[in-house]
DNA sequence: GTAATTGCAAATAGTTTGCAGCAGA
DNA sequence: TCTGCTGCAAACTATTTGCAATTAC
């Protein structure tokens, strides 16, 4: 178990907002927090039938803005959420299972930090998705060729 | 003038492959050719009265599809389509015009192609956007910041 | 107590689809 | 000619908004 539980970030997070804590948003943090990879908001909003689908967007669009969850753009445009596990960070999409896993590299960021002065005009940030078949999916994948 | 005009590639890609050159193709793809920076699929169809919503739409994927035209996804996830001038590249994206530049860097590929290694599972490719203020944005700033 | 938050339903935005007529090869 | 393409309108999907009721603090 970590320290800080979601539950903590979420309650820290909302009073330094002055935002109430309230069931359907720690509802939400919890689903994001206890399950694996990423979920669309309309999967949050399945999983959770009586919290509002107003309030599950409204509450996805507060928590990522504040950095608890981490919004994740697929190929094909549409967002996933997922909780948000360390500060900068960037993707690998699994495109069969559309999973999202964090990934971290000191010297990625330090090339693109420097390939910033190159860019004409102020770099504001980055963003770098790998697409890839994870693991899981390429352990069915030859589990189905042996039959 | 370039060699290959747009006309041509498009006319080169459909016969390829046994597609019809129609008016509506054509005006879409020089649409996009004429203009400096990216659209939106509802700017082109805006642009283009006389061409149907529908067939915008189908053009845009059939000529993306097929490496014509590049889609980028905007931080906020909508897409925006311009003219894929080169084989592979990255974006800058202007955070306050939304215009979408392309960007290369052999240094960031090769870095890329050695990250992919320590991946978990089987990379397909990746994708590499940096937020900026464009040049031209900056020098619009400058001018309202000195009256 | 009272202002923030919620849930519902309706509104909206962006994109896709079915189909009758049109047109490129 | 004949199949692919187009335009229209309707359908769909994902997300946002207005508002009365509810609830945290």
């Amino acid at each position: 178990m970590m320290a800080t539980s979601v539950d903590d970030r979420v309650d820290a997070l909302l009073a330094k907002l002055g935002r109430r804590v309230t069931g359907p948003r720690r509802r939400v943090a919890r689903l994001l927090a206890g399950k694996r990879g990423s979920f669309s908001a309309e999967a949050v909003n399945e999983e959770l039938p009586d919290v509002g689908r107003a309030t599950v967007y409204r509450t996805l669009k507060l928590l990522s803005d504040a950095g608890v969850l981490c919004k994740a753009i697929l190929p094909d445009g549409s967002p996933r959420y997922s909780i948000d596990h360390s500060w900068h960070h960037h993707h690998l999409i699994c495109s069969s299972c559309e999973t999202v896993q964090e990934f971290r590299s000191v010297e990625l960021e330090r090339l693109l930090c420097e390939l910033g002065d190159e860019i004409p005009g102020r770099v504001l940030g980055h963003q770098v998705d790998f697409y890839v078949n994870c693991v899981d999916c390429l352990q069915h994948e030859r589990a189905a060729e042996a039959h």
